[in-house]
RNA sequence: GGCGCCAUAGUCUAUCGGUUAGGACGCUGCCCUUUCAAGGCGGAGAGACGGGUUCAACUCCCGUUGGCGCUACCA
């Protein structure tokens, strides 16, 4: 199968002829936990060069300073080797179109954004964000497309200057034709049509100089000469103004191809907060990587008959662009439990005793286990039942054990929450960030700590005594953590309803991002 | 509110105008078995709704409904 043939399967009146080495990419955000759906996003992009003998290369797109942080970089660099999806050119291994990292491309943009200002194909703006919102709320009410309205292409060079001159803090916004529609062909859709009109008049660069997405995207796409991009839905509708970007610039598009997103039970966008959605996760928890990847290889090859147990050739061999499936597929946990199960059990006994050392028991690990509770064991037939915790997912645990604590049942769930949404925030996971965090707990309470560290014990260890909270927590690992104490705020109440995330935090939860 | 995408069992899917609508997970019955799993063999379970087009529609078209996404100086 050649990317000729899918071609001309979407649109058989016009085959393109591909003359350009197939080149794809994944490019996440590193913003937070490598998320599943970077994997599966990553995967096609991965089968659909292989299956081409092209390239598969990866970029850190992290133009947004305040939330990119290098530990999910690392993260995502050793979650997406963990499945075994390698690139051929990436920000650890350098390559021909490099560098590979947005923030080491700043200059890059720059230069393009000039390239646009000076053509007239993007302008200054020197607008408030408060009269861009009331802009936005006055449309919404005149129940028309939200659209920047145009005020700072009234502008002579004069009074930009002056303005520029002043300090005034500007960013730059790409021009877009009033009238007219734009058609973007899309892979597996077919053309989608959008009027230029109803297309906003996009930020290019922000104020501190950082391209957006949209800029950096088309710019290093083009740069690295990505012949085709499968990326999630989500992004069908800014597909016009990088399909404008390309046109500006006078270059050609990739063609395109928008993946449908994954789902948590309830048919909603895969969250955290209903699910695990870290590759990490999935990874303590003692699934295989090729379990995983065989997973979310099902969601884009499917086999009508007989076994679903593929390996990534296997994969790529059967992959075709036609066969994906549009509607957006729940990430169904029972499922991948099977598939996983199948995988362990096609184990011989010492391969399988390699995975489980591999997983949780190396020595390194243990020896520390051993060290918290050395001092609690009377006889070693002891540490099974005292360490069981460490080798645990999920933990039975009732809502009554939770609420057997010296806390009233609201603070229960407060602190839950608290704890989960405190960790997260923290870049490092270790003993010492635990600590802080679950004390200022106690201080936000105005409990006593050692009421509070009873229902951690709980939730954490499955028991209100146990050995050391703190370093059991770090060697647990963050992953794990979360998902204990989301299964205990689960166990306790409804999640924290947005009035009470407000008021507990001051601020709306942030959600994750996918690719 | 605006724009867009999507729609076969609880879930993942096959079907590309004519099928008893096929498979997988889950559920369930039986077999195997010292238990439980695993495994084998069965079972229940689906084309959202309403209009067209056609000899014939799950399949094509339109509408409705529903789900989802975007609607940021986040990606």
């Amino acid at each position: 199968m050649t990317a000729l043939d899918n071609e001309s399967r979407t649109d058989p009146a016009v085959p393109l002829l591909q003359t350009r080495p197939i080149r794809t990419r994944v490019a996440p955000s590193p913003t937070g936990d490598p998320h599943v759906g970077t994997a599966y996003v990553a995967l096609v992009n991965y089968i659909f060069a292989k299956q081409n003998g092209g390239t598969f290369l990866l970029r850190i797109e992290d133009t947004d300073r305040a939330r990119s942080t290098l530990e999910s970089e690392a993260a995502i660099l050793t979650a997406l080797r963990w499945l075994g999806l390698t690139w051929d050119e990436g920000p650890d291994i350098g390559g021909a179109h490099g560098p590979y990292r947005q923030s080491d491309r700043t200059a890059i943009y720059a230069r393009y954004a000039d390239e646009l200002l000076e053509r007239g194909h993007a302008f200054r703006c020197f607008c408030s964000p408060e009269r861009l919102a009331a802009m936005r709320e006055a449309q919404r009410l005149a129940k028309q497309p939200p659209r920047y309205d145009g005020h700072c292409l009234k502008l002579d060079r004069v009074e930009i200057d002056a303005l520029v001159a002043e300090g005034v803090p500007s960013v730059v916004r790409m021009k877009v034709p009033d009238f007219g529609v734009c058609v973007v062909d899309d892979l597996r859709r077919g053309p989608i049509e959008f009027e230029w009109h109803a297309v906003d008049m996009q930020v290019l660069v922000k104020s501190d100089g950082m391209p957006t997405y949209h800029l950096a995207n088309v710019v290093d796409d083009h740069l690295m000469e990505i012949t085709h991009v499968f990326r999630g839905e989500e992004w069908v509708s800014s597909a016009p103004k990088h399909l404008l970007l390309y046109s500006y610039f006078g270059w050609e598009a990739p063609k395109l191809m928008h993946l449908p997103l994954l789902r948590n039970p309830d048919k909603s966008k895969l969250s955290k907060r209903k699910n695990p959605t870290s590759i990490l996760f999935y990874a303590r928890m003692g699934y295989l990587p090729e379990a995983l990847l065989n997973f979310l290889g099902l969601l884009l090859v499917s086999s009508s008959e007989g076994s679903e147990v593929m390996s990534l050739d296997e994969l790529t061999k059967r992959f075709d662009i036609a066969n994906i499936s549009l509607g957006g597929p729940v990430f169904d946990v029972p499922k991948l439990d099977w598939l996983n199960g199948r995988y362990l059990r096609e184990l011989a006994p010492d391969a399988l005793f390699e995975r489980v050392r591999d997983w949780g028991f190396d020595r390194a690990r243990l020896v520390k286990i051993l060290e918290l509770a050395h001092a609690r064991i009377e006889r070693l037939s002891d540490l099974g039942e005292l360490t069981a915790f460490f080798f645990a997912g999920r933990l039975p645990i009732t809502k009554e054990r939770l609420l057997d604590v010296k806390l009233p049942p609201a603070d229960v769930r407060k602190a839950l929450a608290l704890a989960m949404w405190g960790l997260d925030a923290e870049r490092v996971f270790d003993r010492s960030v635990v600590e802080r965090v679950l004390k200022s707990i106690g201080e936000t309470l105005s409990a006593k700590f050692r009421d509070v560290a009873r229902l951690f014990y709980v939730a954490i260890t499955g028991s209100p005594t146990s050995v050391p909270l703190f370093e059991a927590m770090e060697l647990l690992g963050r992953d794990i953590v979360r998902e204990r104490l989301r299964v205990a705020l689960e166990q306790v109440g409804p999640p924290p309803s947005a009035a009470e995330q407000k008021s507990w935090r001051g601020a709306a939860a942030p959600e994750e991002l996918a690719t």
